[in-house]
DNA sequence: GGTGGAACTGTAACCGGTTACACCGCGCGC
DNA sequence: GCGCGCGGTGTAACCGGTTACAGTTCCACC
């Protein structure tokens, strides 16, 4: 008969054996209005006895509070969203919210039925705009939400975005002042506005140099090691062959490194390589990769703190804030190369 | 006065408005009975006027169903997580239910916490067993649950653990068909289940072939990169060095890769080097890493298929099931050593 | 015409909590 | 002696759905 959590008992039945009413119970319970010690202690040993504990989800329903605030991401691979829900589930339990999340969702519609289903089962919500979602997503009007990356309304809810363009600027201009001309870029997928804004950050930077980056040179990826390494296989067949390439991100980084070796083409020394997000892995490669830093647990804590204050009622005007980014140079960017 | 959500109506309205019944709304809503098709073409165009969405809390609380299943882990970090989650989050989407995820936790009481919060909020539970939580937890008495690892008690619930010792003795027998015979062990911190499956599966195996893994020839990790890489660091110094390193995990592997790459030490040459988990990551590291598949993804998604099951009540039997362990081999132990 | 039953709909009692409001007893000030 | 305030407690109405049960209507068939 040990004392174990019941979860076919109700707080009436907690009431009939304590002898009191269910108020009662329900004041003891959650430290509300005045209770004489007495009772406190009889009440208090009924539950312990019966291992009565409260339903979160009747709990939920009167006291319109769910405790638990629901994520929706794109899709959940690699490095970048184990780091990002690592942020966002830390300032989480920290306020005593249980995340809901959900991956896999690029297409409007299903990100609608998704927050039709949510209705009523999340105190708010942290989205990452897809590929094609950006404009389409309607939030019930009430619901606290915050984006990550662009939101599909300026100006209706905070958003968090990366600076895209100040990383790829500084990519660009760290593979100039290396000597480098003849520039790649394995850019994200289209429609994705990280993997654009990127991608125009870059041009923008190599052009304001003097350096064209024609279509040659792009080869479009969608964020995966496996096509970072196509990608690789595909630029380095050019002639002449590019002396650096920029991977939009550092999962296509690590499979273009892996071709790169695999043809036996020296980096940093024939290709200087760079990334895009350092997650922690980034470092331990040989060579090390050189890549933009974003903090990603940091974007998911301060998205998931300032949603916080949009539910408490205490946001104030809601702004789009970009996260700063920072070049992190490696050895794979490492030594000048000829002009 | 586009049609949107609008999350402060209820059925009751909705009901009003159509001058029908509320039950009649809910009948309509969730096509259940026999309801005049006229009937059904008012209501639902009162539900698209008004943009009502039903409040999933209070449904869960009259049908019983709260569509969302629990993760508890001890942690969110790095590839092998992502993967576990992804697989758990597609197999979940697939029949309609959600995730709620909840990471670090390692301390007994604070799984405790959090599974009483859960009650009345999921379904059912998927539990990783983590450090010392092992036999502290008890999970409420009716709410199914699989864990993942080590069950706390045997024959409760249906458990799905990795074939940690198989993995760990295929890696044994290879590095020592290498020819290796002062092989050393980078483990995964001790009170870890899986840790320690791995490294009495490895001793054993390196024992049966009568080679011994003495104690200074084990270094404790954390299963982080960094450990790794420290573990890297002090097993180089030993004399002799030794000529194989198999790290229990990916992460520390890749951080012990990029030590030895510092030290100047060729891999596999002069050391060969294993891990454990075969990371998306692995095969794109150079060397190759030679490590052991598990598909992480795939024991998700059947840890959430079985919890399914058990949900339905037509789970059979509560099994201790084991996911098969594949080496795979790769450029890091390429080539047979001297004796 | 009467009857049975199918089709359709409404009433109200749940689910398991919270909480506004009413109530009771008692000590205190006047 | 009376009214007041306050600590302590109970009753019952919510929260927003589902659904058992009890009607209605209406038609088919005897």
């Amino acid at each position: 008969m040990d004392p174990k959590s019941n979860p076919g008992i109700s707080i009436r039945e907690v009431a009939a054996a304590a002898r009191v009413s269910v108020a009662t119970v329900s004041r003891v319970l959650n430290a509300k209005g005045p209770i004489h010690p007495e009772t406190r202690r009889k009440v208090l040993e009924v539950v312990a006895d019966l291992g009565y504990v409260p339903h979160g989800g009747a709990r939920s329903l009167s006291t319109r509070r769910t405790a638990s605030i629901g994520v929706i991401l794109p899709d959940v691979y690699g490095e970048f969203f184990s780091e990002l829900l690592r942020g966002i589930d830390q300032e989480a339990k920290r306020a005593g919210y249980h995340v809901l999340v959900s991956g896999s969702h690029s297409e409007p519609a299903e990100v609608d039925a998704l927050l039709r289903a949510l209705h009523g089962r999340v105190d708010g919500l942290i989205v990452m705009g897809s590929m094609r979602s950006a404009g389409a997503i309607r939030i019930p009007p009430g619901l606290p939400a915050v984006f990550l990356g662009d939101p599909p309304t300026r100006g209706a809810h905070p958003s968090f975005g990366i600076d895209n363009a100040g990383g790829a600027r500084a990519v660009a201009e760290h593979l100039l002042d290396l000597g480098a001309r003849r520039i790649a870029l394995i850019s994200g997928p289209s429609g994705n506005s990280d993997a654009e804004a990127r991608r125009e950050g870059f041009r923008s930077a190599l052009a304001a140099r003097g350096v064209d980056l024609s279509p040659e040179l792009i080869v479009e990826g969608d964020f995966r090691e496996e096509s970072g390494h196509a990608a690789a296989l595909a630029l380095s067949t050019l002639v002449p062959r590019p002396t650096a390439i920029f991977a939009a991100n550092d999962a296509m980084a690590i499979g273009c490194l892996s071709a790169l070796r695999e043809l036996g083409v020296a980096v940093p020394e024939e290709i200087a390589l760079a990334g895009f997000d350092d997650v922690p892995i980034a470092r331990y490669l040989s060579p090390g990769l050189t890549s933009v830093r974003v903090a990603i647990a940091a974007l998911g804590e301060r998205a998931m703190a300032r949603l916080l204050l949009e539910i408490e009622g205490r946001g104030e005007e809601p702004r789009q804030e970009t996260i700063p980014s920072a070049l992190v140079v490696r050895a794979s960017t490492a030594g000048r190369q000829g002009t």
